[in-house]
RNA sequence: AACCCGGUGGUGUAAUCGGUAACACAACAGAUUUUGGUUCUGUUUUUCCAGGUUCGAGUCCUGGCCGGGUUACCA
C-alpha cells in the first residue's frame, strides 16, 4: 500500500543522529511500558510497532515493562492479555520482561536519599489542602506548612508510613521543588501516597506506593533505556522526569514524544472502553466491535495488517485522526492475497432451475484464490434447487442494476448461465422463489459461443447448504467523532451505533465451510472477509464479518 | 490570563544547508475482469493570516489567529 520510502519519521531521525554522533555509543534501547489496567488497543499497537520496530531496525533492544504503580486499578488479567497481544502482534521481549513494582525497593531508597538531600519532605496536608495550595496556572501556589520539616523528622515519618503506622491520606511524600513554578507539575509533586491495597505482584508487602511520575523516569533509567518514546501528553512531564534523574544523579534517557493514534468512528480511551464492557454495551474487551487488539483479532484482523497499518499512520508531533477506511484497506489488502474464497449466501432466496434434472448433483471445480494459484481448487455441489442472495434479484431493475431480473441471463460462479423465466410470490407480494432455466453448454461458467453476461452471482445448493449464524459489524459509533454532540445534555454514549451488530441467523454456507474452526479466515465472494468465531461449534461455525469488499453497486445506489 | 506543543489537499504524511509543493487513501472518470472484488490508467483538490529578509520562503525573522495538552494522593 505505502511504497517503500527513504523517509524516516522524526523519532528515527533523532535516533540516527544520535547513532551518528555516538551519543549513546550507538546503543538503541527502547521499551513499551503499559499500565496493566485494561486491554491494549490499536493505539497501543502503534506504540508497540514503533518501540519494538525501532529496536529491530537499529540493532537494539526493546523491553516490555508494566508500569504497575496503582494497585487499585491493576490486575493480572490485564498483564496476561497484554503479553498475549504483544506476542500476537509478532514482537518478542525475550528475557526483558520487567515490572515497575520490581523497583519499589530501589525507588524507596532513592526517596530516602532525596529526603536526606533536602529534596523531599513528608506533607501532612489533606488532599483538598494540597490541591488548593497548588495555586492555579496564573497564580503561584503556597508552601506547605510541613515543607521545612527536618531531615530526621521526614525520615522518621516516611519510615513509619512504610511501616503502616498511618491511615491512608494522613501523609504523602512530596518533592521539594518550587511552589511558584510556572509548570504546575513542578509545584512539589507527590512522590508517595499511603494505600492499604493488595498489589497484584507485591501482595501486601507495601502500603505506600510511588506515583507514576516518581516511577516512570527512574524505571527507564534503571533499564538503561536510551530513547524513552511516549505520547504527546507526557511532554509536560518531561521536566519532572529530568528533575528526578538529575537530583538522583542517575542515567538520563532521552524522552521523545509522538502523537497518539486516533481513529474515526471509535475511541481509544481505556476508561471509556472499560465502561462499555462493564455496562454490557459490548460483550467484552474482545468484542469484534472494540478497537482493542483482541477485538480486532476476533474480528479477523491479521497481525500483518495491523502492523502495516501502524507503519503507515505517520509519527509526528501534532494530533491527527486516521480515517477508519485506511485500517480497513490494510486488512483487505492482506486478506485479498491470503484468504481462500468461498460462497455463502447471507440473505437467501430460493432458485429452481426448471430444466435441470431432478435429483442430479454435479461436483463443480471452484478456484480457491485467483490471487494465489498455489491455493488450488475445490469441488462445489450444484443441483436443481439453489439459494442466491435476495439482493441479487430485482423484478423491476433500475438502469444500472446488472444482476438477475425477469428475462435476464447471468452467470452462477463456477457453474452455469441461468435465465430468469418466472417469479413466485406470496400473498403479500414477497418473492419466495425465482424460476430459471440453465444452459448446459455453459458448464463451468463459460459460453462456447462467446456471449457475455453482465453479472456473476454466488450461490449455494439448497440441499447441501450449511445453515449458520453470521455476525455483521458496523462502526461502534455513528459519528466520526464520538464526542460530537449537538445537545449539551448528551455525551459520547448517545453516539453509540445501535446497529453496530447485526446477527444473521440463517445464512447458507457452501458445504466445505462446515469444518471451519475458530480463527479461520475466508473471503465470502462478493460479500467480504469473514472469520470463524470462538463461538463456533463442530459442524456449525459462526462467522464474523471482518470487513466488506469494496462495493461499487452500493456506492451507485447511494447517489 | 500561565506554561508546553502544534498548524501543508477531504484525511494521513513528504519536501533533511532556502531552489519545480509530492506520495498514499478518499472522491470522480475510464480500461480489464467468471467477485460491481482485484489490477491498471487518468482527473480534481494543498502550504492558517499579515508583514519582513531574499533573485527565490512550506522552510528563516516579527506579530497575530486557530487547535491540542497541563491545573489527579491516575497512568
Amino acid at each position: 500500500m505505502t511504497p517503500p520510502s527513504e523517509h524516516r519519521d522524526f523519532v528515527r531521525q533523532i535516533i540516527e543522529d544520535d547513532n551518528a554522533s555516538g551519543k549513546w555509543g550507538s546503543r538503541v534501547h527502547t521499551r513499551f511500558p503499559p499500565e496493566p489496567n485494561g486491554y491494549l488497543h490499536i493505539g497501543h499497537a502503534k506504540s508497540i510497532c514503533l518501540n519494538f520496530g525501532i529496536a529491530k531496525e537499529y540493532g537494539g533492544l526493546c523491553n516490555l515493562r508494566f508500569d504497575d504503580t496503582n494497585p487499585e486499578k491493576e490486575d493480572v488479567e490485564y498483564v496476561d492479555s497484554i503479553m498475549e497481544d504483544v506476542r500476537w502482534l509478532g514482537f518478542d521481549w525475550e528475557d526483558r520482561l520487567f515490572y515497575a513494582s520490581d523497583y519499589f525497593e530501589q525507588l524507596y531508597a532513592w526517596a530516602e536519599k532525596l529526603i536526606c538531600d533536602g529534596k523531599a519532605y513528608v506533607c501532612s496536608l489533606s488532599l483538598e489542602e494540597i490541591r488548593s495550595g497548588r495555586g492555579t496556572p496564573t497564580e503561584p501556589g503556597a508552601n506547605s506548612i510541613y515543607r521545612d520539616r527536618s531531615v530526621e523528622e521526614n525520615l522518621d515519618l516516611f519510615r513509619r508510613m512504610r511501616a503502616g503506622e498511618f491511615p491512608e491520606g494522613a501523609h504523602v511524600l512530596r518533592a521539594k521543588i518550587d511552589m511558584a513554578h510556572k509548570h504546575m507539575l513542578l509545584r512539589d509533586p507527590i512522590m508517595y501516597r499511603i494505600r492499604f491495597a493488595e498489589h497484584h505482584r507485591t501482595g501486601n508487602k507495601w502500603c505506600i506506593y510511588p506515583t507514576y511520575d516518581y516511577t516512570h523516569g527512574q524505571s527507564d533509567s534503571l533499564e538503561k533505556i536510551t530513547h524513552s518514546i511516549c505520547t504527546l501528553e507526557f511532554e509536560n512531564h518531561r521536566p519532572l522526569y529530568d528533575w528526578y534523574c538529575d537530583a538522583l544523579g542517575i542515567h538520563h534517557p532521552q524522552q521523545i514524544e509522538f502523537n497518539r493514534l486516533n481513529l474515526t468512528y471509535t475511541m481509544m480511551s481505556k476508561r471509556r472502553l472499560l465502561e462499555l464492557v462493564q455496562a454490557g454495551t459490548v460483550t467484552g474487551w474482545d468484542d469484534p466491535r472494540m478497537p482493542t487488539i483482541c477485538g480486532l483479532r476476533r474480528r479477523g484482523y491479521t497481525p500483518e495488517a495491523v502492523r502495516s497499518f501502524c507503519a503507515s499512520v505517520g509519527v509526528t508531533k501534532h494530533n491527527a485522526t486516521m480515517d477508519m477506511v485506511v485500517l480497513e484497506n490494510h486488512i483487505r489488502e492482506d486478506l485479498n492475497k491470503r484468504a481462500e474464497r468461498r460462497m455463502a449466501v447471507l440473505n437467501p432466496v430460493r432458485v429452481v432451475i426448471t430444466n435441470y434434472p431432478e435429483g442430479q448433483i454435479e461436483e463443480l471445480d471452484a478456484i480457491n484464490n485467483p490471487e494465489d494459484p498455489a491455493a488450488g481448487s475445490r469441488k462445489v455441489p450444484f443441483s436443481r434447487e439453489l439459494y442466491i442472495e435476495a439482493e441479487d434479484f430485482m423484478e423491476e431493475p433500475p438502469k444500472k442494476f446488472f444482476r438477475l431480473a425477469p428475462g435476464r441471463e447471468v452467470r452462477l460462479r463456477w457453474a452455469y448461465f441461468i435465465t430468469c423465466t418466472d417469479v413466485v410470490k406470496d400473498a403479500s407480494g414477497n418473492v419466495t422463489e425465482i424460476r430459471c432455466t440453465y444452459d448446459p453448454a455453459t458448464r463451468g461458467g463459460d459460453a462456447p459461443d462467446g456471449r457475455k453476461v453482465k453479472a456473476t452471482l454466488h450461490w449455494v445448493s439448497a440441499s447441501h447448504a450449511v445453515p449458520t449464524e453470521v455476525r455483521l459489524y458496523d462502526h461502534l459509533f455513528m459519528k466520526e467523532d464520538p464526542d460530537a454532540v449537538d445537545d449539551p445534555s448528551l455525551d459520547w454514549k448517545s453516539n453509540l451505533n445501535p446497529n453496530s451488530l447485526q446477527i444473521i441467523s440463517n445464512a447458507m454456507l457452501e458445504p466445505s465451510l462446515k469444518t471451519a474452526v475458530a480463527g479461520d479466515r475466508f473471503q465470502f465472494e462478493r460479500m467480504g472477509y469473514f472469520c470463524a468465531d470462538k463461538d463456533s461449534q463442530p459442524g456449525r461455525p459462526v462467522f464474523n464479518r471482518t470487513v466488506t469488499l469494496k462495493d461499487a453497486w452500493a456506492k451507485e445506489q447511494q447517489k
